[in-house]
DNA sequence: TCCGCTTAGTTATACGTATTACTAAAGCAA
DNA sequence: TTGCTTTAGTAATACGTATAACTAAGCGGA
């Protein structure tokens, strides 16, 4: 009953200030219909229970008031997170980068953001990351993992979450919600091999990481020495990183005996690394030496590396892709595939 | 009333089956207690007002049923999402990855996920990536926007998410939450192009991109040139890849009048386009064209290029240590402050 | 005038959780 | 026996939203 002057001075009674974070309730109130109304309106292009005099004041309040849905109620509303999880070693590693774009590129479209988990290659950051995807952080998950099979990746789809994995081999087709994108290592790295014998090398060393894909270009690469009659060679570092591929290259230099006339680094980071040690100690590269790579990041053409080229970008958006129809509805129930997508020989300079 | 004999020789009628997704409401039920019971006997690692005997009877049931908290209903009770947003132009720049990784570590021990919104410096996607930050999809956001300002960034800090801005100078102080990290560019680039006039260079070109950090670089080259009574000389490409580098490169080389002895990108990736350039025209690095950059991404080294080191994990960890005080208690207080770190000359073959 | 249909909404509830105020029973002391 | 305190919880509600079932009023036709 005070009519008070600070008031009257202010103008429109209506002029109070707006919430932080208006809520659909707030619109209702302003626009005198019920929260139901609301959502109604904000959700469906059409509502023909609700005429357009009265659609039009609900889409110009929540305008003036600034809503923005609150992504987390819908979410629970809905049960699902619009978010897809990518778990790699590495984001630092250039090739999931690449990865990642090609996963966002599809998975923006559909309305799923991407959240990145870094195992470092780990068991127990792998075991973790299950963990964390099982409190309904994500929809759907592409992953890499080193260490983590079906067995323990069950409970995933068993949750109801897809999972792609990234695999450097086919994969058979099992009854759950766990599909594969691969390109075949084996095959990739018994190419490189093949180029490298008809390049005339017969003294021909592998570099290799303790886990991971490297495995598998290890088993082609030996496949196709010894069907040449030539033994295989390895020498393997910790991880997949530059330093891990110049001490193994140390290591090899500093062998007695014949030194191999080239080197076939498990990744392209490896192969960098073998190529700077291979410089600090004076060789020229290919004359002296010969080094090879796998995966083609971006700066393996500036280094003139010879190397195999596994599309990273289309292996995101394929296993984007996969996700998207995995989560459409009806797509849960068909068993888990695979999917191949293939390699190529990117010959340079470095052998 | 009905004895089924079904129920009978099924034996304990407890013996059905866990939901895929256990609530506490489940673990509640067959714990025999409420649900606010549960929530906190699972929250709290001191319940007095739960006896020990009730307190391990809820906790084995939990384990049981393989209950996880819903991140989502937790995150809508608490009003927050424990999520950082991480804005840049595009995690394939080599220079982002690491500035992931150094958010990621802090963030990761404090609780919170890391969001990456990729916006390719352009306006319309740095605007889409604030809507998108106002439907709360983070607690806080550390972000490099070539174009936004404050004036529409203050919304975010109305909204009660602070802002790290990852800068190339310092900015004044503010009254809102938005604070800065940054590395003096300007001076950076100042002490490498003095740099090269040591080198005996007076030709000296620069290659910019057409928004971003670039222009502070150029400001920093400009000033030094003019000081030395030398005349600046740019050429500007689209944006900072290689591919503009190289572009910048194959111009400048084929402009009439002396060639400059010595070029400076504006960063890194842009001076290795310039060097692959530079060598596709029969070029020695440094004997012909001297080459620097600016960001010190991890194969500069590799490539002998001698440019300006950011330390970029130092400057994503700072920026995540400002949100996570932020975001404590009593943390939004205080006015928006400007971080600096330090920049490194890194001086390799290429100069 | 009455009944049925259409229009324009609304009420109620669910999603899963955290937290505050409340409650009942038991035990102890006067 | 009564009253007070302590113990062991629980009921109720909030967070913001989507949606199904329901409801009231108005209009038209018999």
């Amino acid at each position: 009953m005070t009519t008070s002057t600070t008031r009257t001075t202010r103008g429109k009674g209506r002029d109070k200030a707006a919430p932080a974070r208006p809520t659909q309730k707030d619109i209702a109130l302003a626009a005198g219909v019920s929260q139901a109304a609301v959502s109604l309106v904000l959700n469906k292009a059409e509502t023909p229970s609700v005429p357009p005099a009265t659609r039009t004041r609900i889409l110009e309040v929540a305008e003036g008031l600034g809503y923005r849905p609150n992504h987390l109620a819908r979410m629970l509303r809905s049960a699902r997170t619009m978010t897809f999880a990518c778990v790699i070693p590495d984001i630092t590693n250039p090739f999931y980068p690449g990865l990642v774009r090609g996963l966002q590129t599809v998975a923006a479209p559909a309305g799923y953001d991407v959240l990145i988990f870094d195992t470092d290659g780990r068991p127990e950051r792998e075991a973790r990351a299950i963990d964390w995807l099982l409190q309904g952080r994500a929809d759907g998950v592409v992953a890499t993992f080193f260490h983590l099979r079906v067995p323990q990746l069950a409970v995933l789809a068993r949750k109801g979450i897809p999972l792609v994995r990234l695999e450097s081999q086919h994969k058979p087709d099992g009854p759950l919600a766990i599909d594969s994108v691969y390109i075949d290592n084996a095959e990739a790295a018994a190419a490189m091999t093949r180029l490298l014998i008809a390049r005339g090398h017969r003294r021909i060393a592998m570099i290799q990481a303790e886990f991971g894909p490297s495995q598998r270009r290890a088993q082609g690469y030996s496949a196709v020495m010894r069907e040449a009659g030539l033994a295989p060679d390895f020498v393997t570092d910790s991880a997949y990183s530059e330093e891990s591929g110049a001490r193994a290259m140390t290591r090899l230099l500093q062998r007695k005996g014949e030194r191999p006339t080239a080197v076939f680094g498990a990744s392209d980071v490896l192969a960098l690394g073998a190529m700077e040690a291979a410089r600090n100690a004076g060789l020229s590269i290919p004359g002296d030496i010969a080094i090879a790579g796998f995966d083609d990041i971006p700066v393996a053409k500036l280094l003139g590396l010879t190397t195999v080229r596994q599309p990273e970008f289309d292996l995101g958006a394929l296993a984007a892709e996969t996700l998207v129809r995995r989560l459409q509805p009806g797509g849960f129930g068909s068993p888990g595939k695979s999917h191949e997508l293939k390699f190529e020989i990117m010959k340079r300079s470095s052998v």
